[in-house]
DNA sequence: CTGCAATGTTGTCAATGGCAACATCACACT
DNA sequence: AGTGTGATGTTGCCATTGACAACATTGCAG
């Protein structure tokens, strides 16, 4: 009962790049980065050992595949916020700081694999253009915001960096199984949006 | 004009778990954690490609006591800031802040590891028990600066998971190579220093 | 319908982690 | 001092893996 076999004919997969990708991301929510092995994938798949290959030149190369999607969704996510018309832009910005709270709390996987320097160190130039256009996105929100009257006598590098901090700790906590305890008995979601709002509380006019 | 020469005989090395781990840090911090092999190492260090494995029986193992090491020196600066007699409860507690992000910074490749699942996966028991005293540490902190009158009407967990966060994302922003940008013309340190300042700053009496 | 580019396969190699059997040494105990 | 035992290092081995090359099959564009 194998899954592939609506294919017509077998030797060509048809669809290789997609099932290696979705299937690298189980293997890594179980087993963790180290467990992904492409010739075990090719295995499990029903291919030959070298077939990957055809798709991903190496297995960094998978990997950062896989960051790349990750990183494409949350740029998208966040464009669509940033273009909607029923926002002031300071609650633009706080959209997006949820936003990637909750976009990292939801992708897990994208989101550690982001914060992976091994994978990192192997990304091509897209991904490293696609993470830094999206820190140029939030600047650009901070920006927008001040210039509405939102903190506007304070350094924006600063608020980005505070910003930043903020939520990539947050997202940090918020999936590292060391501190599930954290949130024993309260919903994270809650909690997180809960200490963002607080964060933006203070400031408004 | 070999460096281990000074051992009388050369069949028993004598230092060589440490020597594994200081060519391990060396190694990740040139070229990431997955750049790591124990028979790499052996080659380096001159000894036969099985003798790691008396000291570590598996690589995750080396890495493991790697990150041991380095929340054990984590640990041991913080319960030093504790037990300190001329601070504050709340001035301990911001000193054990500004602590841990200096910590980070002073250790990437340990706070690295210790950050990396893959890493932590293969942790003993000693080394989530030292983690967990750390945390443990940190919210007895925080429930000390709530008695003396610091956001006494705050709940405690709340503060730890925005305190934790904080730090956890200042400590990453600051050693993680993507942002090195945001520090352009600033100094690390003090620009960190001012966001957890800015942060101690309210709810004073 | 044909030839070429994309995709998959088989075969091979070097490096690695890990295990087992053996060698050497340091040190505690008498 | 002598010894023997546990700690540490060595050699040899194996399975797995990433990577490459040469070859096979197929879909599709012209």
């Amino acid at each position: 009962m194998k899954s592939d076999q609506d294919q017509s004919s077998s030797y060509h997969h048809g669809d290789l790049r997609e099932v290696l990708i979705s299937k690298a991301l189980e293997t890594i929510e179980a087993r963790g980065v180290e467990a992904v092995s492409l010739r075990a994938l090719a295995r499990d798949i029903g291919v030959s050992h070298a077939a990957p290959m055809r798709h991903f030149p190496t297995r960094s190369a998978l990997l950062a595949a896989i960051a790349q999607n990750g990183i494409t969704s949350l740029i998208g996510a966040a464009a669509r916020q940033a273009r909607s018309t029923r926002l002031t832009s300071r609650d633009k910005l706080q959209a997006m700081a949820e936003g990637y709270v909750d976009w990292a709390i939801s992708n897990p996987v994208h989101h550690m694999l982001i914060r992976n320097q091994d994978v990192m160190r192997h990304a091509d130039q897209t991904l490293r253009d696609d993470i830094m256009a999206y820190a140029h996105l939030h600047e650009q929100t901070i920006v927008l915001a001040q210039q509405d009257g939102w903190r506007s006598d304070e350094v924006s590098k600063s608020i980005f960096l505070e910003l930043t901090a903020l939520t990539a700790g947050l997202a940090l906590v918020a999936s590292d199984p060391i501190y599930v305890t954290v949130f024993k008995g309260r919903p994270r979601r809650a909690a997180i949006k809960s200490i963002i709002s607080k964060y933006f509380a203070t400031g408004n006019d």
